[in-house]
RNA sequence: GCGCCCGUGGCUCAGUUGGAUAGAGCGUUGGCCUCCGGAGCCAAAGGUCGUGAGUUCGAAUCUCGCCGGGCGCGCCA
């Protein structure tokens, strides 16, 4: 509807130009949804935007513009306003083809072929599997997910991936905690270290391993800790403790038996992690591990091709790359002096791996307390030959968690976490999905538990929810009363009644507000939409009565409230909410 | 100290990339089913858009300075 007129407007504006206007002008047109009823149904900025550039009366370009508009079915009349806003008046029968167009497509309304098959990768969640997702994950999983559908509903073709990080310090360290858990399930008494991972899954997975292996990790602890630097609540250094156990348990155990113990961690948790997220309705095309980056050489593949460029250098018996020269605070460190990697030189051969992929565009999301980590990630990027605008980081704000007034500690390391599973068993997949996406990403949360649980029967889902069952329920009564639908026999015509104007106006939205969300990566968008187009139902709904007996009003109405019900359902499934026909 | 994000009714947040009289939800107050589902509808009260300047026909939106909050500034991940 909006493209149709944009359309318009620039024919006019080139006829103009053959004419009175300048010819080395490009004006972006724009045309928007009227505020206000008295105004139409789009208004148009154009003749003020040309006024500045030309010098000329707004108004009077106003009037040359509507002079040059081809003629159209759709639009009943121009009227100009204020400082120079030209107001478009439409037909009815424009929305009435928006109707048609709805229950033509049904599932696919509102569809758009904007992104033309471009390919995405869109990257999310990624959490370290050391722990079980928490609500601080759950919002980059709800926002991840439904800006997936969006762009996907926007023409994008898109692949979903999970950066697993199963190789690093932080795996090794649960690594360790698992064993110290297991020997205490051998008997053994000793202090756990402050910096392993306290939660009590980490004794879960210790209670399954010496279940099914038995003492066979066992060893006497007086081994275990012999020539241990102290901990820190012991006088020591908590870091200096944790790696030398780590160093201890490897040797004792050997390669085998610690692969062995890593493994049940890592596989467990990853399990808990894909069953939370299928059960959050977040599924992934590929879940990458970081291992393969280290087994298939292929960061030191990408550092070797790094050092191609001038902006690697040696210093310190450390390899640094000069990130600085490319807007970043300072230069960065790829291989430590000990010879180990760091996770920046993980990140850049995962980064230049999806490079390689040739997707058309690459999609981070992140916490927001990543952001300094961006400038060196698109840095090396750039020196890998990768184009500067293919990568794009949205960063999500945390979650600030609070039960009441008290905030609540989150710290996958000290164990003390509202789990999404918990989450999700309180207040629901529906509910939580859509309070997550309700908030624009990068805006500060505080998410109150004791209030989402306590307003869980309120929550503005059920509101959309409930117009959708409403519908529904129509179409139950509809053949109860022992009417059918007959689509053909309605005259749409006689929908001219305040509340149907406002309707029509609100489904005919839907297909640009997938376009204007999906282009922004904001999927709020879709959820305020929704809610404003339930708004707008619900007043209609407790205004009219739609099963009348005049069959070309009944089917009219009902043509209306069912393309109603297609954006409802398609809009709700882009952000992960069912749409029950019963509530 | 430097960098990034943010500041909009009592609370939680929108505001279509600079447009016309700043909008919702919750909460508060008062109304509405003999009728397709009351998890609904209608109405009222509530605002110096943190603050001071600047840019222009026009600013919640763009620029700069302050005030206040969050995050980041490791050979951690």
């Amino acid at each position: 509807m909006k493209q149709h007129l944009i359309y318009l407007f620039s024919q006019a504006i080139t006829a103009l130009q053959q004419q009175a206007l300048p010819a080395d002008i490009h004006p972006v047109l724009q045309i928007e949804r009227s505020k206000e009823r008295q105004f139409g149904d789009f208004t148009c900025n154009i003749a003020l935007v040309l006024a500045k550039v030309v010098r000329q009366n707004p108004r009077q370009l106003a009037q040359a513009i509507i002079a040059q508009l081809p003629a159209t079915d759709w639009v009943a009349r121009y009227e100009i306003a204020g400082a120079g806003f030209i107001n478009i008046f439409l037909h009815p029968a424009a929305y009435h083809t928006v109707v048609d167009r709805a229950l033509d497509q049904g599932e696919r309304f509102g569809q758009s072929p904007m992104g033309q098959g471009q390919s995405v990768l869109l990257e999310f969640v990624s959490a370290n599997p050391t722990g079980p997702l928490h609500v601080g994950h759950g919002r980059g999983a709800a926002y991840g997910a439904a800006l997936a559908d969006l762009l996907q509903a926007a023409g994008f073709k898109v692949s979903r991936e999970y950066y697993v990080n199963d190789a690093g310090r932080q795996m090794d360290i649960l690594a360790t905690s698992v064993w110290l858990r297991y020997l205490e399930l051998c008997d053994e008494k000793f202090i756990f270290p402050s910096n392993g991972y306290q939660g009590d899954y980490v004794w879960d997975i210790a209670a399954d391993l010496h279940r099914e292996k038995g003492e066979c990790f066992h060893q006497p602890i007086a081994k275990v800790l012999t020539g241990i630097p102290a901990d820190e609540p012991q006088g020591g250094d908590k870091e200096a403790h944790i790696d030398a156990l780590i160093a201890r348990c490897q040797t004792l155990l050997g390669t085998t038996a610690y692969r062995q113990v890593f493994d049940s961690a890592l596989n467990r948790i990853l399990a808990n992690i894909k069953a939370d997220l299928t059960e959050f309705g977040v599924v992934y095309q590929n879940w990458f591990f970081e291992r393969q980056l280290h087994d298939q050489n292929l960061i030191s593949d990408a550092l070797a091709r790094l050092q191609q460029s001038q902006h690697v250098y040696q210093k310190d018996g450390a390899l640094w790359f000069r990130s600085s020269d490319f807007g970043d605070e300072k230069d960065r460190v790829m291989v430590r002096e000990n010879g180990a990697m760091t996770y920046f030189a993980a990140d850049i051969a995962y980064h230049w791996y999806k490079l390689e992929q040739q997707y058309d565009h690459l999609i981070n999301i992140w916490g927001a307390d990543h952001h300094g980590y961006v400038p060196r990630v698109k840095a090396a990027m750039r020196v890998l030959g990768g184009d500067k605008q293919k990568l794009t980081v949205l960063l999500v704000q945390f979650a600030h968690l609070y039960r009441g007034k008290e905030k609540l500690p989150m710290s996958t390391r000290s164990g003390q976490f509202v789990t999404l599973r918990e989450l999700r068993k309180e207040v629901g997949k529906d509910a939580a999905r859509f309070f997550y996406v309700l908030r624009k990403s990068e805006q500060h949360l505080d998410f109150d538990l004791e209030l989402a649980k306590s307003q869980s029967n309120d929550n503005p889902v059920y509101y959309i929810q409930y117009a959708h069952a409403r519908i529904c329920s129509v179409a139950r009564q509809l053949t109860e009363k022992g009417y059918s639908w007959q689509r053909a026999e309605a005259d749409m015509q006689r929908l001219g009644n305040e509340h149907e104007q406002l309707l029509l106006g609100c489904v005919s939205r839907y297909p640009e507000v997938i376009e204007t969300a999906a282009k922004a990566y904001e999927p709020h968008q879709l959820a305020y939409y929704l809610r404003e187009l339930s708004q707008a139902f619900h007043a209609y709904y407790n205004a009219h009565t739609f099963i009348v007996a005049d069959a070309a009003l009944r089917n009219a109405r009902l043509n209306l409230i069912f393309a109603v019900q297609h954006a409802l359902k398609n809009g709700l499934a882009i952000l992960g909410v069912s749409a029950p026909e019963k509530m």
